[in-house]
DNA sequence: AAGTTTCCATGAAGGGCTTCCACCCCCTGC
DNA sequence: GCAGGGGGTGGAAGCCCTTCATGGAAACTT
């Protein structure tokens, strides 16, 4: 395959000089159309397309954004991957992934400099990295946006966990049973540990203790993110109570088992066992799972808008950008008109 | 934030020149060791990491090898990547991901040059090109490695699925009952089909037709890849025959939904209802479930290898490395010996 | 008509690196 | 003692762009 076509060639077809075409690339106005014309056409001619690495040292843009993400097999990045890709992919930019799949691959990333540091931008998903960076800041000059993490030095959009438990708590708390929640345990590994589900669960337990609800520590299950943790919790909280009882699942994941399980126990959902799930994700629609659903897509795309102004130049202190949850009820959790809680 | 040294920086602070400095970053050999521990020194005190960009741009190395993809959320290229990543990280390379979430995506890949195209080399997973691209080449000079596809031009790691529904078809085939199966819709997108799933029902068909065994048209149910379509297609095939069946899955996550809907039906799996998954996916283990097991993480690590090799210099002819799939029996399908199939 | 302004266009400089040639120094061998 | 050969080293040239003086020409001024 022959060399691609530089800059020089096209100017030098276009007969016009390589500031021209360079400005022709980059949309400056003061190109006479006619010019344009003639430099769009040589480069159309040659196959000519820019090259990233070379607009970016030349102190250009390279019109491509770094995500950094622990892990890619789920459901949430694929959905907070859509709402990145959706803003994004309108402003001709790309996306680059950068998966941290192990902790050397993070140790890596966190000394050498990586090409996720030198796009224009970079997008931080799940990780508060003020522990782990001295001084707190990644070893970058970009603009860095925070997505579902916080961190006061940098743009963060996050969801509020704290109050997502507390609508959890709320709504359990109206029906009658026991009540019982899945806690999804953290990565043993200490970098990867991330807080969302403590948070859920504070809020939770504190709900439980407004409205006068017992939750006795025994009423936790702790295990990890898949439906199998679901069906393990479910039989274990039978032992402890009988139906009808309420379960909190702290993930759709999780609350996808325990229903799987209830329905093989030949218990009715909603009525002998209340499910209430944790993310929102679009499989909980069919299945009739009440969920405390994430805006997970907008949250994507408004830290891909955070992350365009700043690319842009805006340069105001960080902006802290909230969302809340939506309680969405659904038949694995009935109508609390139906079965009050009397006390 | 201050700049970032560079290497004339660091060629000042070691006194030396800057061709030294790029040396030492090379692992030159012509570089007295004393000479290098003093470079190596001063890149340390100033905190110095090479700009990949510029590598690049001065026809060096970026050390960033992309990956193509069209899809992250799947426990395939969870493990895909986990075998890239196992031989990357260990020859120091960076794994850059570009996902093709959309039509949209892919036209600007296509067209456009994008950062993907520039890094050391490409790798592209699940994707035959040939009919995309004029003349059948990515429109970059790279080395291209294809991983689950195929295609003469570029070395290509493949498992070979048409042997893989093969044995599924042989083993099924020796059991009592009706045999059914479930095809994995492709997707409607033209652009994102990719031929595995029919491969394997091919294979399939010709195998049970060798046996002897017959398969008409309507024991085939077609349906998305989710645990849901193995639950409707259970039940449908249920209306069609009585216990004992024996279904072919085509993919462990439906396989898992006829697995679920059979033990809610009070029907034994590997009894009643046998069960033979397709992928090898870790969570089979545990569920017991019987798979057509496909080598996912070697595939990639293999991948990785062509590709470094390429990247090293080599230029031989396109090689192409098929893997074989393996069927593992477990529970959800018993031993033939105890149950053979009689004429 | 001469002086201003505006509009376009040019190409050198520069960005951070690799490569390659030139050069120096020191060790061999005769 | 001198040519010859390496091992080490320095830095100019070059990679592909963007930017920024610089300047020519056309369009306005008074």
């Amino acid at each position: 395959m022959k060399r691609k076509p530089t800059i020089h060639e096209v100017a030098e077809r276009a007969g016009v000089g390589i500031g021209t075409v360079s400005r022709v690339l980059n949309n400056h106005p003061a190109v006479r159309p006619e010019t344009r014309a003639r430099v769009l056409k040589a480069m159309e001619e040659l196959g000519y397309t820019p090259n990233p690495h070379a607009r970016r040292i030349a102190g250009g843009r390279s019109y491509t954004v770094s995500v950094l993400l622990p892990f890619v097999a789920t459901e949430f990045y694929r959905r907070l991957l859509e709402g990145l890709e959706s803003v994004l992919l309108e402003k001709r930019y790309d996306l680059a992934l950068f998966p941290i799949l192990s902790l050397a691959r993070l140790e890596r990333y966190l000394q050498s400099s990586t090409l996720a540091y030198l796009t224009d931008g970079l997008i931080l998903a799940s990780y508060d990295l003020s522990e782990r960076f001295e001084g707190g800041r990644l070893p970058t000059d970009r603009p860095v946006v925070l997505v579902d993490a916080r961190n006061p030095r940098y743009d963060s959009v996050y969801l509020d966990n704290h109050l997502g438990g507390r609508m959890a708590g709320e709504y359990l708390a109206r029906f009658p049973g026991a009540i019982f929640a899945i806690k999804v345990e953290e990565e043993p590994d200490r970098v990867f540990r991330h807080t969302v589900f403590s948070e859920r669960m504070a809020g939770f337990r504190e709900a439980l203790l407004e409205a006068g609800r017992p939750f006795p520590e025994d009423h936790l299950y702790v295990t990890r993110l898949s439906p199998e943790g679901g069906r393990l919790a479910l039989r274990y909280f039978l032992e402890k109570a009988s139906p009808p009882i309420n379960v909190f699942a702290g993930a759709d994941q999780v609350a996808l088992g325990v229903l799987e399980e209830a329905q093989r126990l030949g218990l009715t959902p909603g009525k002998e066992v209340r499910v209430l799930g944790y993310d929102g994700h679009p499989f909980t629609e069919e299945l009739g799972l009440s969920t405390v659903a994430q805006p997970v897509e907008a949250m994507g795309a408004r830290a891909a808008q955070l992350l365009l102004e700043r690319m842009q130049g805006y340069t105001g202190p960080p902006r802290q950008v909230r969302f809340e949850p939506m309680l969405i009820e659904r038949p694995s959790t009935a109508s609390p008109k139906e079965a009050p809680y009397v006390p």
